[in-house]
DNA sequence: TGCTGCGATGTTAGCGCTAACAAATGCAGA
DNA sequence: TCTGCATTTGTTAGCGCTAACATCGCAGCA
């Protein structure tokens, strides 16, 4: 044997006859060991255990997937900013996926456009994943996935609302709608009447959701929600709000109290009032959602709303799989929780 | 034929034989039609194209990764916290990696544990990724990595120190030690001489660089840095240095300008001096790094430095695609830019 | 003793693709 | 006309694995 064949011999991965030839057995009765099958003899099986640790064999993924028609893959398509949410349900499927010895494949998208969306989409399909997770936060992500004619189950995490909960779509979501009852009810329990809601952008389940919750809680305690201001999700939207709120306050005509639809404009709008000396909570109260890093040092802290996401992590797997399985799934909604801190008091008498 | 049968057929994705047989060609002149040989005649190549179209039909990865022994997957490892840098930055290699034609697989791990480093690794292997970029921002992520006998190409995203700069290490990092002598030289400008650096936990490289750069700075301008505080990346641990420093301080002995080694430090320090009555900047100037999602918001509005990510994952993306062609590679970095807001001014008189 | 049944193991085929080689075709130049 | 060579296309052989079937040995029983 030349030394380049030798070479090339050596830097081979060893494979599955490899293995079955240290250990005296055929192949097959490898890939029996590997797959847990009943009927192999304990020594037999130890002794091919041996080998394969001898050898520091690993089983070819992309053999068995051709074999399988399964990758054990699924895709996570998801939205390419920074913002908290996405971000950190990708962390918590990637845990709930690898537990279950599922790969992650992610993607992720810039705009929303269909067409961006179908790339990524057509990206997992080339890769011949077994499952697609997609956090799907606005109507056109949602609309464009369901569009798309695949065989593939697909899950979505996000609020859905009737509109979009069609029969087959399976979701997985935290209860934005409580949530948003949530910072409500503890507003009006503080005795507020008039409370402002900072609402996201109404293409985004998420932000209609919490909207939904906030004038839902106000209607069933008799208070008529007056109009929301919409924003983006930015601090610089709320500290625009915050602006106008103040003006108002001072004028002796603003609410009483502030829902924002998550921290950044919570944040922005603390700003804003005290740059112009309204008192929070003395003069209004603010309350925001998502409970982000930091947000316990707001000044002041902020009482907001916190999302349990390795559950949502862990429940879209579940999901998933048993899509993956053939088993019909419908909505899961998971339960958020209030974090009371200073940010929100009682109104001044 | 019967029902079932057929019924199996139609779900089958068709294969490069059903596209060839559609096309009147073999099948060799479909995959060479699909890897852009030169010798097909461009009418051949057009059918080729016609029935791939009709079809629908799309390449089996698992296949092609079985025959050229090559994925096109990247493995990710990263941090399972929501930290800004490792969050920002795996955006960026997904969007660096799919222009490229990569997929990108993705683990991550709580704690840096050696054990679920080389879990997290080994699940690389298995499923047969071409390389690997870690997200390596502790010397026992970098120290375990460098441990793991692979051949697979590995680039770390890490401001790798000389300790750590062996040959054959690839890394792409953020210039955080140039980061730290913006801030301090924006300081020593202003007129500050004395200035308290809260650094990141010692084992971060990040932590280690900007520090270092803060001293560099001082040093060159012949001032001899004091001693750090040493805290962990949360604003609870700014807060907590923070009271501190707002009784030095207010006792005449503080320092006048407060560089903090991550945008949450600074927010708990912001939030210190407000509940103590120091004035940010009039009394001590504080200055963050990481320019985080609402940092101009802050109270006051937050100097700090932001870092191109987008541009790390390009590199590493270089970098990797580089080391898995074989070509030598060596150390990469990217320069950060200062952003001068409202929370650092001029010492008092 | 010979047969049956079953657990343990081996053998064979083929998943869909690419690489290597083989064959056919076309065209220039002698 | 034929040779020689480049271009285009087809054929064959695996990649490493699992599923399906084949085989073997042995206990249980008539």
């Amino acid at each position: 044997m030349s030394v380049e064949a030798h070479a090339a011999e050596r830097r081979r991965a060893p494979s599955m006859a490899d293995v079955a030839e240290l250990a005296g057995v055929s192949h097959q009765t490898v890939s029996r060991v590997l797959n847990d099958h009943p009927n192999v003899r304990p020594e037999t099986a130890e002794r091919v255990r041996d080998a394969i640790s001898r050898l520091g064999y690993r089983r070819n993924s992309a053999a068995r997937a051709l074999v399988t028609r399964r990758s054990a893959t699924i895709g996570v398509l998801t939205t390419s900013s920074a913002l908290y949410g996405p971000t950190s349900t990708v962390v918590a499927l990637e845990e709930a996926a690898r537990e279950r010895g599922y790969f992650v494949s992610l993607a992720s998208v810039h705009t929303f456009e269909a067409e961006r969306l179908l790339d990524a989409l057509d990206h997992f399909m080339v890769q011949g994943v077994d499952g697609i997770v997609v956090i799907a936060p606005q109507d056109d992500v949602a609309t464009a996935v369901e569009g798309v004619r695949t065989d593939l189950p697909v899950v979505m995490i996000a609020a859905l609302d009737d509109d979009h909960l069609r029969p087959g779509t399976v979701s997985v979501a935290v209860d934005q709608r409580l949530g948003g009852r949530l910072v409500t009810d503890h507003l009006l329990d503080l005795g507020h009447r008039d409370v402002l809601h900072l609402a996201g952008p109404a293409d985004w389940f998420d932000a209609r959701e919490r909207e939904r919750g906030w004038s839902e809680a106000l209607r069933d305690r008799g208070v008529e929600p007056g109009h929301v201001v919409r924003c983006d999700w930015s601090a610089q939207a709320g500290y625009d709000a915050g602006q106008r709120i103040a003006d108002a306050v001072r004028a002796g005509d603003g609410p009483t109290a502030v829902f924002a639809a998550n921290d950044q404009l919570a944040l922005g709008v603390l700003r804003a009032l005290w740059e112009r000396g309204v008192r929070v909570p003395d003069d209004v109260s603010v309350a925001g959602f998502d409970d982000i890093a930091g947000a316990a040092f707001f000044v002041p802290s902020l009482t907001t709303v916190s999302q349990p996401f390795a559950a949502v992590g862990r429940q879209a797997l579940t999901a998933l799989t048993e899509a993956i399985g053939g088993a019909a799934v419908g909505a899961r909604l998971i339960e958020p929780t209030l974090v009371v801190r200073a940010s929100t008091a009682g109104p001044r008498a």
